[in-house]
DNA sequence: TCTTGACTTTGAGCGCACTCCAAGTTGTAG
DNA sequence: CTACAACTTGGAGTGCGCTCAAAGTCAAGA
């Protein structure tokens, strides 16, 4: 996380103003460090910074909002477990289309193989 | 994929100029139609426009960039591995603290707990 | 014949999440 | 005392990936 996303953070409303020392600088407590840690680890799976302030809003209302922002973590949880799965669909397709490719080169160097293979274009999705 | 990425694709060259009907409008082939469903899933696990535009630069060139191109899928396969690591990560962390959320909520609704439980934020990152 | 709707084009516009610029202040090292 | 690096601010700019607007063409149905 650059200084410049710290202070942009600050400024739409992510993280409270945060405290300084004596010259102005910038002093992040380590309440404030698992704060941000934790609206990192948000991002990286693509939570929206939208739902993040959201999230930061009903947290500064105080415990009234728990329910509220449990339902955010469970939305972005449901929206996570989708992630992966689309993540491990794509994984498994390379796969399949890397060994192909190396198929393909071992063909070329070494000469025709000696049967004839089916086009390795047998899944949807397989194009080269 | 809406018309308007259809036609954003075949702009900026991640697709050859499709065959049109009489009419003039675009009749997208099979072959049209597989290889769209691999963007779509390179797109969908965040490999950039860029890089597809590379490979589909290469898959132009034909066969002699075969090891270009297994190079660019197995990036991306990397890539992907790391983004299911963080995904998982989270994952695991939302459920720490839903379930937290939910220790809470059910202590303000009954009453105090029988005993006093450490605060859960004992791990990095599991501030609310 | 007229209307409707689906397509065509070029080029502009938008939302997101940063990212940087310019000008100013402060603390430290030489 | 001076130079420099590291921060401060408000506001502007950037890159990505679409997304849409405006004006035009064409075919089918009432």
């Amino acid at each position: 996380m650059t200084a410049h996303t710290l202070r942009y953070y600050e400024r739409v409303g992510l993280i409270q103003p945060v405290g300084r020392a004596s010259n102005g600088h910038r002093r992040y407590s380590e309440a404030d460090e698992a704060w941000l840690q934790f609206l990192h680890c948000m991002r990286a799976t693509h939570m929206p910074i939208r739902e993040m302030q959201r999230y930061a809003e009903l947290r500064e209302l105080g415990d009234s909002t728990s329910e509220a922002r449990r339902k955010i973590l469970e939305d972005h949880r449901s929206e996570i477990a989708a992630q992966i799965k689309r993540l491990e669909h794509a994984h498994a397709l390379l796969d399949h289309k890397i060994a192909n490719y190396k198929k393909i080169e071992n063909r070329t160097r070494i000469g025709g193989p000696k049967e004839i293979e089916p086009p390795v274009n047998c899944e949807v999705g397989i194009a080269s």
